[in-house]
DNA sequence: AAAGCGGTACTTTTT
DNA sequence: GTACCGCTTT
């Protein structure tokens, strides 16, 4: 009997330091590799701490190192809460815990973006916030349309009140948190708003408000908002949201706005066990309210605080670094720190000085194949970065003459074309059939007879019921605001097959859903019919969409690990709704291919080779930037930003002329050039505006024999049809017939396949040669017999 | 209902 | 210069 206490006691205790032994291990190779400042910023665990992490210096791994270090030490993760700004590094973050401890502990800590988050939480409270628990989310896009409709409702000019203007201006009182009603109280708002022939702002505010919580939506911004009053009011949920962590991480700190940075310290006042990461020289979105404040005051905020500062940069050369430094020192009010690198100094940065846009992509794509030839770099080792989307245009038109593979990372993308917004509109209406919004994109597409006109009577019909199109449907006044007894028919059986499928949301996985609503909507049918060039194209992106719903599910089902829940519609809209567009990407195919984004779109990566094009005066700078010290110096930070992205070697570009709005427009090369110790330069920019975008430049690419670049021809797009033919003589519609040849004086060669209708409604459905199958109205269609004059 | 037109704004960046 | 909007035309 005590022998086999003893045993037993024995046992337990070699798997104590069994235990011991994996523990210390664990801890060990988490510091393993880090250097020392990294090594110390992980292992100061409590009380506040700011990381100031120069771009390079292994941010994400000090983070990551970290969580796996609280780990280690027998933190619960599900106590563990970190926020990013993007899913991607949300993701990465992740996927490199997983690493280190496993799956199974590195998907129970709470990390994510700040507004999925807080969608989580909201979710639970949102009644006690007058939404509804199914609550959706607005992107910029709906918001400026609800902006729209509240101004036209009001009886507004909205070319005084422009939409896009009136939307980022109340974006802005929000990220301030500033409600309607303190919007209303501030005199200072008010007098502003006047001075800018704008009174009424207030009143849009307040009504787009109440529009937004009837329909039982939020927009990006009321997520912090409504996160704050949340946490400002109601007590029981702040003490019970607060009580859930012990460890909060914040990463990119200096893009916090104020409504993050409020909502931060109130999670973290009961422990301080706050730590935030960043780099005050990367603040680049204070035009989104991000206030650069709150990382150069957190020790202010915190004076027991521990600053780590990571100056060593391990992604580029000292030459990249030292250039990058020497920018950023034209800046004012930074948190003292130095970066440097290690090793061969590297090269210096290029230049490009080219006459126009195109040349400057000629060049650009030059120097991408002479470098590919020369060092055996891959497509995927290069970045073009821009200042504005609009750049892209040249740059993608160059690397498709020369077939280069690349990816342009922006704004339009697939989630912005209409087919993808149409079927996203019916996803979001049938979540929520409040959203007033969807309900007027869908509500006639496909065309079910519900014109305009009834949209009207219906909205007045709402407004005057003082609830949503949907609600409204099923009043029993309607005929008095002028739909006729047919329209009122429709409508609600729009809204009955919209009710319907709403009945599935909970109970439905969400492809099932996505494929019923593709479905019984119309809208499958009514892509799949358009059997044109374009309409393929079209109806492939719905397709995809539907698809991406089942890839969503199944990553979702994946996480899980076999739990039992259904993964349904509205947590597929969620998550769509905060993708940024580096995310969006991220299915598509990205291997070996060049990388074509904003600078603003490129901070967190990193690539070999990277071109900073456009650097000219009004340009990067940007125009409106720098009319104020403190925009210019953020306009000088995005291009820190810019030159440290590269591990390699840098080129900076800029035209002498470049085609904006329609006119060429000569800028002189960018001040920031200046900036740049020379030092570090190939060559001095040129002083000499005269002969700048003359022959000097232009000539330098093409000095290995290759010549000018062949005269611009107009790129053969399938889709784009050819400029009609003045001289064109169409024949009678009644001379055609089936299996005939003709040609079309836009669309060009074809062959009938079919003619339906009487005779002045003749159609013919005739398969171009060059443009696919399309239907044609002969009536209106200019065509005539192939080969007849 | 689709195509064509003329007008306008766009081009700073986006969770 | 182009994309988008709203209005008109067919």
């Amino acid at each position: 009997m005590v022998i086999i206490i003893y045993v037993n006691a024995v046992r337990r205790y070699h798997f104590f330091l069994y235990f011991r032994i994996i523990m210390e291990n664990n801890v060990r190779a988490i510091l393993d590799g880090l250097n020392d400042e990294q090594r110390k910023a992980v292992q100061c665990v409590d009380g506040p701490v700011l990381i100031v992490a120069g771009a390079g210096s292994g941010k994400t791994r000090v983070l990551t190192s970290r969580v796996a270090y609280l780990l280690a030490e027998g933190v619960d993760p599900s106590r563990i809460l970190a926020l990013t700004f993007t899913k991607k590094a949300a993701g990465e973050m992740k996927e490199r815990i997983a690493l280190m401890v496993g799956q199974y502990k590195a998907r129970r800590v709470v990390m994510g973006t700040f507004h999925s988050v807080f969608i989580r939480f909201l979710r639970d409270y949102a009644e006690s916030l007058g939404y509804p628990k199914e609550f959706t989310i607005y992107d910029q896009g709906d918001s400026v349309s609800a902006v729209k409709a509240v101004i036209k409702e009001l009886n507004l000019d909205d070319a005084v009140y422009k939409p896009r203007d009136v939307q980022s201006r109340i974006s802005s009182a929000k990220n301030h948190l500033v409600t309607v009603s303190a919007y209303r109280a501030d005199r200072n708002a008010l007098m502003a708003d006047t001075h800018s022939k704008k009174p009424r702002i207030i009143d849009i505010y307040d009504r787009y408000q109440q529009r937004l919580k009837q329909s039982g939506v939020m927009d990006f911004d009321d997520i912090l908002v409504n996160m704050n009053i949340l946490l400002r009011d109601n007590k029981e949920a702040l003490a019970s949201i607060a009580a859930r962590f012990s460890y909060i991480m914040v990463d990119e700190y200096q893009d916090t706005n104020l409504a993050q940075y409020i909502i931060i310290k109130k999670l973290s006042s009961g422990h301080h066990n706050i730590c935030v990461v960043g780099d005050d020289s990367q603040s680049i979105y204070a035009f989104r309210g991000a206030q650069i404040q709150n990382i150069l005051n957190f020790r202010k905020d915190y004076p027991e605080s521990k600053i780590f500062r990571l100056e060593r940069n391990y992604r580029s050369t000292p030459t990249i670094v030292d250039a990058a430094n020497s920018v950023i020192e034209h800046n004012s009010g930074r948190i003292p720190k130095k970066c440097f690198a290690e090793g061969a100094p590297g090269e210096k940065l290029h230049l490009i000085q080219a006459f126009t846009e195109q040349d400057e992509a000629v060049e650009i794509v030059s120097a991408i194949q002479k470098r590919m030839r020369g060092d055996g770099a891959a497509y995927q080792d290069f970045a073009i970065l821009y200042r504005t989307n609009s750049q892209s245009r040249a740059l993608e038109e160059q690397l498709r003459r020369r077939n280069i593979p690349y990816i342009v990372y922006s704004g339009n993308s697939f989630f912005e074309r209409a087919e993808v917004k149409d079927m996203m509109a019916y996803f979001k209406l049938v979540v929520n059939p409040m959203d007033d919004e969807s309900f007027k994109r869908v509500v006639n597409k496909p065309a079910r007879a519900i014109g305009d006109t009834s949209v009207k009577a219906l909205e007045a019909a709402a407004l005057a019921h003082g609830t949503t199109l949907f609600r409204a449907a099923f009043a029993d006044d309607l005929e008095a605001y002028g739909l006729r007894s047919a329209a009122v028919q429709k409508v609600r059986a729009f809204c009955a097959m919209i009710d319907s499928l709403n009945q599935s949301v909970k109970t439905l996985g969400a492809f099932d859903l996505a494929r019923q609503i593709a479905d019984k909507s119309g809208l499958y049918a009514f892509y799949q019919a358009d059997t044109s060039i374009e309409g393929m194209a079209r109806f492939a992106n719905v397709e995809e969409l539907v698809n991406s719903v089942a890839s969503f599910e199944e990553e979702r089902r994946d996480e899980a690990e076999g739990a039992e829940d259904t993964f349904t519609l509205d947590d597929f809209l969620e998550n769509v709704s905060l993708l940024s567009n580096v995310d969006l990407s991220e299915d598509e195919d990205t291997n070996n291919k060049v990388a074509l984004m904003t600078v603003h779109s490129a901070k967190g990566l990193e690539f070999p080779y990277v071109f900073v094009t456009g650097m000219e005066e009004n340009l990067f700078p940007s125009q409106s930037m720098m009319l104020s010290q403190k925009d210019l110096e953020e306009e000088r930070r995005l291009f820190y930003v810019a030159i440290t992205r590269a591990g390699k070697a840098v080129t900076l570009s800029y035209a002498g002329t470049r085609m904006r709005n329609g006119r060429h427009e000569s800028n002189s090369p960018s001040r920031f050039l200046r900036d740049i110790d020379s030092r570090y330069l190939e060559r001095p920019v040129e002083d000499d505006p005269v002969g700048f975008g003359g022959f000097s430049g232009v000539s330098r690419g093409y000095v290995n024999g290759r010549g000018p670049s062949p005269a611009k021809k107009p790129i053969q797009v399938p889709s784009a049809p050819a400029a009609p033919d003045p001289n064109f003589i169409p024949s009678p519609m009644t001379d055609f017939y089936v299996g005939e040849r003709i040609e079309h004086n836009r669309f060009g060669a074809g062959e009938i396949l079919e003619i339906t209708g009487k005779v002045p409604e003749l159609k013919a459905r005739v398969r171009f040669d060059e443009l696919g199958e399309k239907l044609l109205l002969l009536k209106y269609a200019k065509m005539r017999p192939e080969g007849s004059k």
